[in-house]
DNA sequence: CTGGTGTCTCCCCCAGGGGGAGAGTCCAGA
DNA sequence: TCTGGACTCTCCCCCTGGGGGAGACACCAG
């Protein structure tokens, strides 16, 4: 008769671990004695308990290693493991999808547009806000642009137009939408306020030519946040480099894109 | 304001959930009504809330999400997201591993050497037992045999002798060995007694040759069950088929070797 | 004002252990 | 036969990240 730390030390299972076992009715003691409680077990019972930390060694769940120690015959042993097999492939894959996923996070893929993450800091500018219907979106634009050239003036050299455009507006149909210019000082005139942009963490490519071809450009790029990159809510922010204003020439129109994300890397490529 | 259940519903994360996360100071709710307890939050903490989502179905431990939210730079959040990754491919390997372990049990490898599954019945035999050093085995053994033979008559169709020998043997060159002969009615003589051989499930190869090179054999046995079956203690046992009673010819001589195994497999190609 | 729905806290549950307290037991040496 | 140290017992709390449910309030529209 062996006793517990005995057996202990005999097949590498803790005391605390046997007392378990022994609980969970895996591995009973050959003798408890009613009196003190002390448990003891035979050498015979070493083999059981080797198996026992095998299985346990390759994660079966205490409930199968019973059953296991259970099954007579060999073939539902083999059932039982190889259920557990199953169990352990799909958690294989999803670890290796969160492990290529986090790398992609770290090291995200080459994507077939040029992509900048870019920190936007917060900045006041004059700005045109209103929920508009997605059809509507060209005929509100360029009479936010008017009212907005009207009262800052035509010349500016503190930087390009852009505009935010509310999530809701491209799963709805319907949304908010704020068109700016940035001003030093921004005037209050008809629609045109005031409005204070909040720093946010873009990840931002170039569109180049007519608007009308954005879409695609906006599939790429969000396609691309998704797999290589942490998605965040909040408005999608463009910002007009080239556009109408500058130019007739379509295909020297050039259209940033930004969308809102968490950044983890410092740079892309 | 939005009350936990919008906000719940908004990120789709369990409204316990979010309430773990505030206890644990990872989404803190913008306010909380003293008197009621209510907690709400803002439109602004969504995207938090999606990057904790995020990384938690990349089993990113809480503890680790909250140090990655609180690091303001963009090069430690890489570092901890590298960490978890480096966790992550570790136990990826594990994992794997218990995959080709588990399979190996289901579906042996082709051994070099015939191996084969046999479950052995509880069987009553005329035996000789005794501790041995082993550099004394072969004197031991033609004396046990010679006395077996004396017991029972040279000739017996109840089959070949066999012997039992115990780990220790083999580990610390002193232990048990038992020699037997099966016999209907064993007697009692000399040394020779009956002895109840237990049941057990074996993995069997088959020795070719003199026994000065079972050594071999029983590595490449040994090292079979290792791999692809799960080793139970107890001694070896070997049954000697064809031997120096049968033929002076001993490249003609066969020994059974059995190595304990708990089975899970039916059978073996 | 009232009822239905939302939210609060508190406790128990899962798996598979580990840490530690306090009390009782075993056994060898004096 | 006693004593002291090593061993073992049970019981409770802890970790991971949630889920279920009870009972008591809070909120809001009719």
């Amino acid at each position: 008769m062996l006793t517990i730390g005995e057996f202990s030390r005999l097949t590498h299972l803790s005391i605390r671990t046997l007392r378990r076992y022994h609980e969970g009715g895996l591995l009973e003691p050959e003798l408890v004695d009613a009196s003190s409680g002390y448990r003891y077990y035979t050498a015979d019972q070493i083999p059981t308990a080797q198996v026992i930390h095998r299985l346990r060694e390759l994660d079966v769940p205490l409930a199968d290693v019973r059953r296991i120690l259970g099954a007579s015959e060999p073939d539902q042993r083999a059932a039982l493991v190889s259920e557990h097999l199953v169990r352990l492939e799909a958690e294989l894959d999803r670890t290796r999808v969160a492990v290529s996923s986090l790398r992609r996070l770290l090291a995200p893929e080459p994507a077939p547009l040029q992509v900048e993450l870019r920190a936007e800091p917060e900045v006041t500018v004059a700005a045109v806000e209103d929920e508009v219907d997605s059809e509507d979106v060209g005929t509100w634009f360029a009479g936010a642009m008017a009212e907005l050239d009207a009262a800052l003036g035509p010349v500016t050299d503190a930087g390009p137009p852009g505009g935010l455009y509310d999530n809701e507006l491209f799963e709805n149909g319907h949304g908010r939408l704020l068109l700016y210019r940035p001003s030093p000082e921004p005037p209050q005139r008809g629609r045109v306020r005031p409005v204070r942009l909040p720093a946010v963490e873009l990840a931002v490519t170039t569109h180049h030519g007519d608007h009308d071809g954005a879409d695609v450009t906006y599939g790429q790029l969000g396609s691309w946040v998704v797999a290589n990159a942490l998605t965040v809510a909040g408005p999608v922010r463009e910002r007009y480099l080239v556009g109408p204003r500058d130019t007739d020439d379509s295909t020297a129109w050039r259209t940033e894109i930004g969308w809102p994300v968490f950044r983890v890397t410092t740079d892309l490529r």
